[in-house]
RNA sequence: GUGGCCGUAGUUCAGCGGUAGAGCGCCAGAUUGUGAUUCUGGUUGUCGCGGGUUCGAAUCCCGUCGGUCACCCCA
Protein backbone atom coordinates (compact mmCIF):
# COMPACT_ATOMS: atom_id res chain seq x y z
CA UNK A 1 0.00 0.00 0.00
CA UNK A 2 1.03 3.38 -0.61
CA UNK A 3 0.76 6.35 1.39
CA UNK A 4 -1.65 8.39 -1.30
CA UNK A 5 -4.97 9.04 0.40
CA UNK A 6 -6.86 7.69 -2.62
CA UNK A 7 -7.56 4.15 -1.72
CA UNK A 8 -10.67 3.07 0.45
CA UNK A 9 -11.13 4.46 3.81
CA UNK A 10 -10.32 2.51 6.41
CA UNK A 11 -13.07 -0.13 7.20
CA UNK A 12 -15.22 0.58 3.91
CA UNK A 13 -15.31 -2.81 2.31
CA UNK A 14 -14.15 -2.69 -1.75
CA UNK A 15 -16.62 -6.17 -3.10
CA UNK A 16 -14.25 -7.70 -6.16
CA UNK A 17 -16.15 -10.90 -7.56
CA UNK A 18 -15.38 -13.09 -5.94
CA UNK A 19 -16.28 -11.82 -1.80
CA UNK A 20 -19.20 -10.30 -3.93
CA UNK A 21 -20.64 -13.70 -4.56
CA UNK A 22 -20.23 -15.01 -0.83
CA UNK A 23 -22.38 -11.65 -0.06
CA UNK A 24 -24.70 -12.13 -2.45
CA UNK A 25 -25.22 -15.38 -1.51
CA UNK A 26 -26.08 -14.54 2.09
CA UNK A 27 -28.47 -11.89 0.37
CA UNK A 28 -30.25 -14.43 -1.55
CA UNK A 29 -30.52 -16.94 1.37
CA UNK A 30 -31.67 -13.98 3.84
CA UNK A 31 -34.63 -13.12 0.98
CA UNK A 32 -35.61 -16.19 0.85
CA UNK A 33 -36.16 -17.01 3.88
CA UNK A 34 -37.78 -14.18 4.27
CA UNK A 35 -40.14 -14.92 1.61
CA UNK A 36 -40.85 -18.44 3.09
CA UNK A 37 -42.05 -16.49 6.58
CA UNK A 38 -44.33 -14.33 4.38
CA UNK A 39 -42.02 -10.77 5.19
CA UNK A 40 -41.80 -7.64 3.01
CA UNK A 41 -38.48 -6.34 1.70
CA UNK A 42 -38.55 -2.46 2.45
CA UNK A 43 -36.21 0.07 2.81
CA UNK A 44 -35.35 3.10 4.88
CA UNK A 45 -32.78 6.13 4.85
CA UNK A 46 -28.87 5.36 5.07
CA UNK A 47 -28.66 8.77 6.49
CA UNK A 48 -30.59 10.20 9.90
CA UNK A 49 -31.03 12.87 11.57
CA UNK A 50 -28.27 11.95 14.48
CA UNK A 51 -30.83 12.91 17.18
CA UNK A 52 -32.75 9.39 16.27
CA UNK A 53 -29.72 7.61 18.19
CA UNK A 54 -29.34 9.75 20.78
CA UNK A 55 -32.93 10.21 21.53
CA UNK A 56 -32.63 6.15 22.01
CA UNK A 57 -29.28 5.15 23.35
CA UNK A 58 -27.98 8.78 25.00
CA UNK A 59 -24.79 11.15 23.89
CA UNK A 60 -22.20 7.91 24.70
CA UNK A 61 -23.57 6.27 21.06
CA UNK A 62 -22.66 9.32 19.38
CA UNK A 63 -19.15 8.85 19.53
CA UNK A 64 -19.16 5.70 17.44
CA UNK A 65 -21.45 7.02 14.59
CA UNK A 66 -20.35 8.46 11.30
CA UNK A 67 -21.68 12.13 12.40
CA UNK A 68 -21.70 15.68 10.73
CA UNK A 69 -23.16 18.85 9.84
CA UNK A 70 -24.51 18.57 6.41
CA UNK A 71 -24.81 21.80 4.01
CA UNK A 72 -27.76 23.09 5.51
CA UNK A 73 -26.19 22.95 9.00
CA UNK A 74 -28.39 19.66 9.78
CA UNK A 75 -26.68 16.88 12.79
CA UNK A 76 -26.75 14.03 10.58
CA UNK A 77 -25.52 10.38 10.72
CA UNK A 78 -25.08 7.46 9.23
CA UNK A 79 -27.27 5.12 10.52
CA UNK A 80 -25.52 2.04 12.51
CA UNK A 81 -28.91 0.11 12.84
CA UNK A 82 -32.12 0.00 11.27
CA UNK A 83 -34.63 -0.63 13.99
CA UNK A 84 -35.04 2.64 15.07
CA UNK A 85 -35.63 3.98 11.32
CA UNK A 86 -38.26 1.10 11.04
CA UNK A 87 -39.99 2.11 14.46
CA UNK A 88 -40.42 5.90 12.96
CA UNK A 89 -41.56 4.51 9.30
CA UNK A 90 -43.64 1.79 10.94
CA UNK A 91 -45.10 4.29 13.57
CA UNK A 92 -46.10 6.82 11.35
CA UNK A 93 -48.02 4.36 8.42
CA UNK A 94 -49.34 1.54 11.53
CA UNK A 95 -52.75 2.85 10.81
CA UNK A 96 -53.11 1.71 7.32
CA UNK A 97 -51.51 -1.09 7.86
CA UNK A 98 -52.70 -4.87 8.16
CA UNK A 99 -51.31 -6.33 11.42
CA UNK A 100 -49.19 -8.10 12.01
CA UNK A 101 -46.59 -5.92 9.98
CA UNK A 102 -44.20 -7.94 8.62
CA UNK A 103 -40.93 -6.68 7.09
CA UNK A 104 -37.24 -7.53 6.74
CA UNK A 105 -34.71 -5.08 5.21
CA UNK A 106 -30.75 -6.12 3.63
CA UNK A 107 -29.12 -2.59 4.55
CA UNK A 108 -25.44 -1.27 5.05
CA UNK A 109 -24.76 0.69 8.32
CA UNK A 110 -21.99 2.09 9.76
CA UNK A 111 -20.09 2.35 13.06
CA UNK A 112 -16.63 4.76 13.48
CA UNK A 113 -14.87 1.97 15.39
CA UNK A 114 -11.48 0.26 14.89
CA UNK A 115 -12.01 -2.93 12.98
CA UNK A 116 -11.13 -6.49 13.93
CA UNK A 117 -12.59 -9.77 13.05
CA UNK A 118 -16.29 -9.99 12.49
CA UNK A 119 -15.97 -5.90 12.58
CA UNK A 120 -15.63 -3.36 10.02
CA UNK A 121 -16.64 0.24 9.57
CA UNK A 122 -19.39 -1.05 7.34
CA UNK A 123 -21.57 -3.80 6.81
CA UNK A 124 -24.79 -5.15 6.00
CA UNK A 125 -27.28 -6.13 8.79
CA UNK A 126 -30.41 -8.07 8.21
CA UNK A 127 -33.47 -7.22 10.51
CA UNK A 128 -36.42 -9.03 10.16
CA UNK A 129 -39.16 -7.59 12.46
CA UNK A 130 -42.88 -8.38 13.76
CA UNK A 131 -44.78 -5.08 14.78
CA UNK A 132 -48.21 -4.69 15.91
CA UNK A 133 -48.39 -8.48 17.47
CA UNK A 134 -48.26 -8.46 21.47
CA UNK A 135 -48.09 -12.19 21.97
CA UNK A 136 -45.55 -14.71 21.86
CA UNK A 137 -46.28 -16.34 18.84
CA UNK A 138 -44.60 -13.72 17.09
CA UNK A 139 -41.13 -14.20 18.97
CA UNK A 140 -41.78 -17.87 18.53
CA UNK A 141 -41.63 -17.18 14.88
CA UNK A 142 -38.91 -15.23 14.46
CA UNK A 143 -36.83 -17.70 16.50
CA UNK A 144 -37.74 -20.06 14.18
CA UNK A 145 -37.01 -18.07 11.12
CA UNK A 146 -32.98 -17.01 12.64
CA UNK A 147 -32.71 -20.90 13.17
CA UNK A 148 -34.13 -21.67 9.61
CA UNK A 149 -31.77 -18.77 8.07
CA UNK A 150 -28.68 -20.87 9.57
CA UNK A 151 -30.05 -24.01 8.47
CA UNK A 152 -30.50 -22.23 4.48
CA UNK A 153 -26.91 -21.78 5.20
CA UNK A 154 -25.81 -25.32 5.41
CA UNK A 155 -25.52 -25.07 9.67
CA UNK A 156 -26.50 -27.83 11.58
CA UNK A 157 -27.72 -28.79 14.81
CA UNK A 158 -24.56 -28.90 16.62
CA UNK A 159 -22.84 -26.17 14.87
CA UNK A 160 -25.17 -23.28 16.79
CA UNK A 161 -27.08 -22.77 19.65
CA UNK A 162 -29.60 -20.01 20.36
CA UNK A 163 -29.92 -18.83 23.63
CA UNK A 164 -33.30 -17.63 24.78
CA UNK A 165 -34.20 -15.85 27.90
CA UNK A 166 -36.64 -13.10 28.98
CA UNK A 167 -36.01 -9.64 30.64
CA UNK A 168 -39.12 -9.70 32.50
CA UNK A 169 -37.63 -12.49 35.00
CA UNK A 170 -35.76 -9.96 36.04
CA UNK A 171 -37.78 -7.56 38.15
CA UNK A 172 -39.21 -10.42 39.94
CA UNK A 173 -35.73 -11.39 40.98
CA UNK A 174 -34.62 -8.31 42.07
CA UNK A 175 -37.75 -7.88 43.83
CA UNK A 176 -37.25 -11.08 45.87
CA UNK A 177 -34.11 -9.88 46.48
CA UNK A 178 -34.76 -6.84 47.83
CA UNK A 179 -33.43 -5.05 45.35
CA UNK A 180 -35.26 -1.32 44.33
CA UNK A 181 -36.63 -1.60 40.77
CA UNK A 182 -34.77 1.84 39.49
CA UNK A 183 -31.50 -0.72 39.52
CA UNK A 184 -32.76 -2.48 37.18
CA UNK A 185 -30.98 -1.35 34.32
CA UNK A 186 -27.57 -1.05 36.05
CA UNK A 187 -28.33 -4.33 36.88
CA UNK A 188 -29.21 -5.95 33.32
CA UNK A 189 -25.84 -4.29 32.09
CA UNK A 190 -24.16 -6.35 34.67
CA UNK A 191 -25.96 -9.39 34.07
CA UNK A 192 -24.94 -8.45 30.26
CA UNK A 193 -21.50 -8.05 30.49
CA UNK A 194 -20.78 -11.15 33.12
CA UNK A 195 -19.24 -13.97 30.87
CA UNK A 196 -16.97 -11.17 29.18
CA UNK A 197 -15.97 -9.94 32.63
CA UNK A 198 -13.53 -11.43 35.69
CA UNK A 199 -16.10 -12.77 38.14
CA UNK A 200 -14.72 -10.69 41.01
CA UNK A 201 -16.00 -7.80 38.92
CA UNK A 202 -19.65 -8.75 38.59
CA UNK A 203 -19.46 -10.41 42.25
CA UNK A 204 -18.28 -6.36 43.08
CA UNK A 205 -20.97 -4.87 41.41
CA UNK A 206 -23.72 -6.59 42.07
CA UNK A 207 -22.77 -6.87 45.67
CA UNK A 208 -23.15 -3.24 45.28
CA UNK A 209 -26.63 -3.59 44.60
CA UNK A 210 -27.53 -5.47 47.13
CA UNK A 211 -27.97 -8.87 46.17
CA UNK A 212 -24.69 -11.36 45.05
CA UNK A 213 -23.08 -13.31 42.41
CA UNK A 214 -24.37 -16.41 43.82
CA UNK A 215 -27.58 -15.55 44.19
CA UNK A 216 -27.78 -14.44 40.35
CA UNK A 217 -25.95 -18.12 38.97
CA UNK A 218 -28.35 -19.61 41.32
CA UNK A 219 -31.45 -18.13 39.60
CA UNK A 220 -29.82 -18.72 36.25
CA UNK A 221 -29.58 -22.56 36.83
CA UNK A 222 -33.18 -22.49 37.78
CA UNK A 223 -33.82 -21.79 34.16
CA UNK A 224 -36.85 -19.95 33.87
CA UNK A 225 -38.72 -22.77 34.92
CA UNK A 226 -41.86 -21.09 36.17
CA UNK A 227 -41.56 -18.17 33.66
CA UNK A 228 -44.59 -19.20 31.81
CA UNK A 229 -43.91 -16.69 28.75
CA UNK A 230 -40.41 -18.93 28.48
CA UNK A 231 -42.21 -22.28 28.67
CA UNK A 232 -44.84 -20.85 25.91
CA UNK A 233 -42.04 -19.94 23.36
CA UNK A 234 -40.37 -23.45 24.52
CA UNK A 235 -43.50 -25.07 23.66
CA UNK A 236 -43.71 -23.27 20.59
CA UNK A 237 -40.66 -23.82 19.42
CA UNK A 238 -40.98 -27.90 20.24
CA UNK A 239 -43.94 -27.90 18.08
CA UNK A 240 -41.80 -27.10 14.87
CA UNK A 241 -39.22 -29.72 16.18
CA UNK A 242 -37.15 -26.69 17.02
CA UNK A 243 -36.09 -28.08 20.37
CA UNK A 244 -32.46 -28.98 19.66
CA UNK A 245 -31.57 -25.62 18.61
CA UNK A 246 -32.69 -24.00 21.80
CA UNK A 247 -31.19 -23.50 25.12
CA UNK A 248 -32.70 -21.06 27.51
CA UNK A 249 -29.99 -19.21 29.30
CA UNK A 250 -31.27 -16.30 31.61
CA UNK A 251 -27.70 -14.64 31.42
CA UNK A 252 -28.76 -13.30 28.19
CA UNK A 253 -30.36 -10.43 28.51
CA UNK A 254 -28.62 -8.26 25.57
CA UNK A 255 -26.76 -4.64 25.99
CA UNK A 256 -29.73 -2.89 24.29
CA UNK A 257 -31.67 -0.72 26.95
CA UNK A 258 -34.85 -0.66 24.59
CA UNK A 259 -35.92 -4.42 24.75
CA UNK A 260 -38.61 -5.13 26.78
CA UNK A 261 -39.54 -9.16 26.83
CA UNK A 262 -37.91 -12.23 25.27
CA UNK A 263 -34.65 -11.89 23.67
CA UNK A 264 -32.49 -14.26 21.99
CA UNK A 265 -29.35 -14.62 20.68
CA UNK A 266 -27.62 -17.01 18.20
CA UNK A 267 -24.24 -18.62 19.36
CA UNK A 268 -21.32 -20.28 16.71
CA UNK A 269 -20.29 -23.35 19.10
CA UNK A 270 -17.08 -23.76 17.78
CA UNK A 271 -15.67 -20.69 17.99
CA UNK A 272 -15.95 -20.35 21.59
CA UNK A 273 -19.66 -18.71 21.31
CA UNK A 274 -19.22 -16.33 19.15
CA UNK A 275 -22.41 -14.26 18.47
CA UNK A 276 -23.87 -14.07 15.02
CA UNK A 277 -27.56 -12.66 15.21
CA UNK A 278 -29.59 -11.56 18.17
CA UNK A 279 -32.82 -9.97 18.95
CA UNK A 280 -36.43 -9.36 21.09
CA UNK A 281 -39.07 -8.30 21.82
CA UNK A 282 -39.19 -3.85 22.19
CA UNK A 283 -42.56 -2.38 22.76
CA UNK A 284 -41.73 0.79 23.89
CA UNK A 285 -39.59 1.74 20.84
CA UNK A 286 -42.37 2.97 18.53
CA UNK A 287 -44.37 4.64 21.12
CA UNK A 288 -40.85 6.81 21.93
CA UNK A 289 -39.58 7.17 18.70
CA UNK A 290 -42.85 7.52 16.95
CA UNK A 291 -45.38 8.06 18.95
CA UNK A 292 -47.70 5.50 18.32
CA UNK A 293 -47.96 2.03 20.44
CA UNK A 294 -47.16 -0.62 18.69
CA UNK A 295 -45.50 -3.72 20.38
CA UNK A 296 -42.59 -5.22 18.09
CA UNK A 297 -40.46 -7.85 18.06
CA UNK A 298 -37.08 -8.79 15.81
CA UNK A 299 -34.10 -9.65 15.10
CA UNK A 300 -30.64 -9.10 12.87
CA UNK A 301 -27.69 -11.02 11.59
CA UNK A 302 -24.48 -9.28 9.99
CA UNK A 303 -22.74 -10.23 6.99
CA UNK A 304 -19.63 -10.43 8.55
CA UNK A 305 -19.55 -12.70 11.46
CA UNK A 306 -21.71 -15.03 9.79
CA UNK A 307 -19.71 -15.21 6.42
CA UNK A 308 -16.89 -16.27 8.28
CA UNK A 309 -19.25 -18.95 10.00
CA UNK A 310 -19.71 -19.83 6.61
CA UNK A 311 -15.71 -19.82 5.97
CA UNK A 312 -15.04 -21.56 8.49
CA UNK A 313 -17.35 -24.30 8.51
CA UNK A 314 -16.59 -27.05 6.42
CA UNK A 315 -20.28 -28.38 5.19
CA UNK A 316 -21.40 -24.61 5.16
CA UNK A 317 -18.56 -24.08 3.31
CA UNK A 318 -19.26 -26.85 0.69
CA UNK A 319 -22.91 -25.57 0.59
CA UNK A 320 -21.59 -22.21 -1.05
CA UNK A 321 -18.78 -23.57 -3.42
CA UNK A 322 -21.71 -25.85 -5.24
CA UNK A 323 -23.42 -22.64 -5.59
CA UNK A 324 -20.89 -21.23 -6.53
CA UNK A 325 -19.64 -23.52 -9.63
CA UNK A 326 -22.66 -22.49 -11.56
CA UNK A 327 -22.63 -19.01 -10.54
CA UNK A 328 -20.71 -16.12 -12.53
CA UNK A 329 -20.28 -18.93 -15.42
CA UNK A 330 -21.15 -18.75 -18.84
CA UNK A 331 -22.89 -20.99 -20.37
CA UNK A 332 -21.87 -21.15 -24.20
CA UNK A 333 -18.45 -19.38 -26.35
CA UNK A 334 -18.61 -18.64 -29.68
CA UNK A 335 -14.96 -19.49 -31.40
CA UNK A 336 -14.39 -17.51 -34.42
CA UNK A 337 -12.08 -19.58 -36.39
CA UNK A 338 -12.48 -17.83 -40.07
CA UNK A 339 -12.19 -13.43 -39.02
CA UNK A 340 -14.84 -13.50 -42.64
CA UNK A 341 -17.29 -15.13 -40.52
CA UNK A 342 -17.52 -12.22 -37.63
CA UNK A 343 -20.62 -10.41 -38.79
CA UNK A 344 -22.20 -14.69 -38.62
CA UNK A 345 -20.75 -15.24 -35.53
CA UNK A 346 -22.43 -12.20 -33.89
CA UNK A 347 -25.58 -12.96 -35.15
CA UNK A 348 -25.22 -16.14 -33.63
CA UNK A 349 -23.83 -14.20 -30.29
CA UNK A 350 -27.39 -12.29 -30.06
CA UNK A 351 -29.31 -14.90 -31.11
CA UNK A 352 -28.18 -17.29 -28.28
CA UNK A 353 -28.06 -14.63 -25.80
CA UNK A 354 -31.91 -13.37 -26.92
CA UNK A 355 -32.64 -17.35 -26.22
CA UNK A 356 -31.53 -16.35 -22.33
CA UNK A 357 -28.13 -18.57 -22.79
CA UNK A 358 -25.22 -16.78 -21.04
CA UNK A 359 -22.75 -16.44 -24.05
CA UNK A 360 -19.49 -14.88 -25.05
CA UNK A 361 -16.62 -14.36 -27.40
CA UNK A 362 -13.34 -13.12 -28.64
CA UNK A 363 -13.91 -9.24 -29.10
CA UNK A 364 -10.43 -9.53 -30.79
CA UNK A 365 -8.67 -11.97 -33.55
CA UNK A 366 -7.41 -14.99 -31.78
CA UNK A 367 -6.05 -18.12 -32.44
CA UNK A 368 -9.01 -21.25 -32.02
CA UNK A 369 -7.10 -22.52 -29.50
CA UNK A 370 -6.91 -19.84 -27.60
CA UNK A 371 -10.41 -18.82 -27.85
CA UNK A 372 -11.11 -22.45 -27.04
CA UNK A 373 -8.77 -22.01 -23.68
CA UNK A 374 -10.91 -18.95 -22.90
CA UNK A 375 -14.40 -20.65 -23.37
CA UNK A 376 -13.24 -23.18 -20.67
CA UNK A 377 -11.63 -19.99 -18.37
CA UNK A 378 -14.71 -18.29 -18.70
CA UNK A 379 -16.66 -21.96 -17.69
CA UNK A 380 -18.52 -22.27 -20.93
CA UNK A 381 -19.83 -26.13 -20.83
CA UNK A 382 -20.69 -25.53 -24.78
CA UNK A 383 -18.12 -24.00 -27.26
CA UNK A 384 -19.75 -23.42 -31.06
CA UNK A 385 -17.26 -23.21 -33.83
CA UNK A 386 -18.03 -21.13 -36.90
CA UNK A 387 -15.57 -20.72 -39.46
CA UNK A 388 -15.15 -20.72 -43.62
CA UNK A 389 -18.16 -24.37 -43.26
CA UNK A 390 -20.90 -22.05 -42.46
CA UNK A 391 -23.62 -22.36 -42.09
CA UNK A 392 -22.53 -25.41 -40.99
CA UNK A 393 -20.98 -25.04 -37.31
CA UNK A 394 -19.39 -27.39 -34.56
CA UNK A 395 -20.69 -27.46 -31.54
CA UNK A 396 -18.50 -28.90 -28.58
CA UNK A 397 -19.62 -30.36 -25.39
CA UNK A 398 -16.60 -29.21 -23.31
CA UNK A 399 -17.17 -31.97 -20.55
CA UNK A 400 -18.58 -34.56 -22.61
CA UNK A 401 -15.62 -33.56 -24.96
CA UNK A 402 -18.00 -34.61 -27.82
CA UNK A 403 -18.57 -32.15 -31.25
CA UNK A 404 -21.13 -32.28 -33.67
CA UNK A 405 -22.10 -30.35 -36.80
CA UNK A 406 -24.95 -28.43 -36.49
CA UNK A 407 -26.59 -25.47 -39.22
CA UNK A 408 -26.09 -22.16 -37.43
CA UNK A 409 -30.19 -21.69 -37.47
CA UNK A 410 -30.43 -24.37 -34.95
CA UNK A 411 -27.68 -23.47 -32.48
CA UNK A 412 -29.81 -21.55 -29.84
CA UNK A 413 -32.14 -25.07 -29.36
CA UNK A 414 -29.19 -27.12 -29.95
CA UNK A 415 -27.15 -25.43 -27.14
CA UNK A 416 -30.14 -25.73 -24.72
CA UNK A 417 -30.41 -29.17 -25.35
CA UNK A 418 -26.83 -29.76 -24.90
CA UNK A 419 -26.74 -27.53 -21.34
CA UNK A 420 -29.85 -29.47 -19.75
CA UNK A 421 -28.26 -32.82 -21.00
CA UNK A 422 -26.35 -34.57 -18.24
CA UNK A 423 -22.58 -33.90 -18.01
CA UNK A 424 -21.14 -36.82 -18.05
CA UNK A 425 -17.16 -36.31 -18.41
CA UNK A 426 -15.23 -39.00 -20.83
CA UNK A 427 -13.99 -42.01 -18.94
CA UNK A 428 -10.10 -41.42 -18.14
CA UNK A 429 -7.68 -44.01 -19.71
C1' G B 1 -9.13 5.57 22.35
C1' U B 2 -4.99 1.48 24.00
C1' G B 3 -1.67 -2.52 22.81
C1' G B 4 0.74 -6.99 19.99
C1' C B 5 2.16 -8.66 15.21
C1' C B 6 2.77 -7.68 9.90
C1' G B 7 3.73 -4.38 5.06
C1' U B 8 9.24 -7.31 -0.54
C1' A B 9 6.67 -9.25 -8.10
C1' G B 10 -0.33 -9.98 -9.96
C1' U B 11 -0.43 -13.49 -5.49
C1' U B 12 1.79 -16.52 -1.38
C1' C B 13 6.13 -15.80 0.87
C1' A B 14 11.88 -16.31 1.55
C1' G B 15 15.99 -12.90 2.21
C1' C B 16 17.23 -9.63 7.84
C1' G B 17 23.91 -4.80 6.75
C1' G B 18 27.14 -6.17 0.85
C1' U B 19 24.34 -7.42 -7.16
C1' A B 20 16.29 -8.09 -5.59
C1' G B 21 14.77 -14.06 -4.95
C1' A B 22 11.46 -18.74 -5.22
C1' G B 23 6.69 -21.25 -5.92
C1' C B 24 2.08 -20.23 -8.09
C1' G B 25 -0.10 -17.02 -11.73
C1' C B 26 0.55 -14.42 -16.31
C1' C B 27 2.63 -14.17 -21.64
C1' A B 28 4.78 -16.87 -25.81
C1' G B 29 6.21 -21.38 -28.21
C1' A B 30 6.05 -26.89 -28.80
C1' U B 31 0.34 -27.36 -31.23
C1' U B 32 -1.11 -21.92 -38.22
C1' G B 33 -9.22 -24.90 -36.80
C1' U B 34 -9.86 -26.85 -30.68
C1' G B 35 -9.55 -26.88 -23.82
C1' A B 36 -6.50 -30.91 -19.31
C1' U B 37 -1.51 -32.34 -18.36
C1' U B 38 3.56 -31.85 -19.71
C1' C B 39 7.89 -29.49 -21.61
C1' U B 40 10.73 -25.02 -23.20
C1' G B 41 11.51 -19.88 -22.98
C1' G B 42 10.00 -15.15 -21.08
C1' U B 43 7.63 -11.12 -18.09
C1' U B 44 6.84 -8.80 -13.38
C1' G B 45 9.41 -4.53 -8.21
C1' U B 46 9.39 3.39 -5.61
C1' C B 47 11.27 -3.86 -0.86
C1' G B 48 4.20 0.91 2.00
C1' C B 49 5.88 6.17 2.66
C1' G B 50 9.30 9.88 5.06
C1' G B 51 13.55 10.78 7.81
C1' G B 52 18.00 8.95 10.53
C1' U B 53 22.55 5.69 11.41
C1' U B 54 26.29 3.59 7.89
C1' C B 55 31.44 3.43 3.02
C1' G B 56 26.88 0.77 1.90
C1' A B 57 19.88 -0.16 4.37
C1' A B 58 14.66 -4.43 1.93
C1' U B 59 17.64 -5.57 6.41
C1' C B 60 19.20 -1.39 12.15
C1' C B 61 16.63 3.19 14.56
C1' C B 62 12.60 6.99 14.70
C1' G B 63 8.17 8.66 12.68
C1' U B 64 4.01 7.94 9.63
C1' C B 65 0.29 5.45 6.72
C1' G B 66 -2.04 0.86 5.85
C1' G B 67 -3.36 -4.25 7.22
C1' U B 68 -4.48 -7.72 11.05
C1' C B 69 -5.61 -9.48 15.96
C1' A B 70 -6.95 -8.36 20.89
C1' C B 71 -8.68 -4.70 24.57
C1' C B 72 -12.58 -0.81 25.04
C1' C B 73 -17.40 -1.00 23.10
C1' C B 74 -20.99 -3.99 21.12
C1' A B 75 -26.84 -1.36 18.75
Amino acid sequence: MSSNSLQALPGFREFYPDTCALRNYLFMHWRDVARTYGFLEYEGPVLEPTELYRRKSGDEIVKQLFHFSDAGGREVALRPETTPSLARMAAAKHKELRKPIKWFQIGSCFRYERQQKGRGREFYQYNCDILGEPSGAADADLIAMSIDVMRSLGFRQGDFVVRLSDRNVWPDFLEKAGVAAEHLSVFLQIIDKMEREKPEVSAGRLAELGTSREAVDAFIAGRGADWPPLQALLENLAARGLSGFIKVDLGIVRGLAYYTGPVFEIFDISQGMRAVAGGGRYDQLCQLIGGSDLPACGFAMGDMVIGDFVKETPHAWRQYQEWLASYGKIEAFVIIADEARRPDALAMVQGLRNAGIATDYSYLPAKVGKQAQLAEQLGARAALTIGSEFPEVRLKDLIARKEEVIDATAAPEAVSALLTSPAIPPLLA
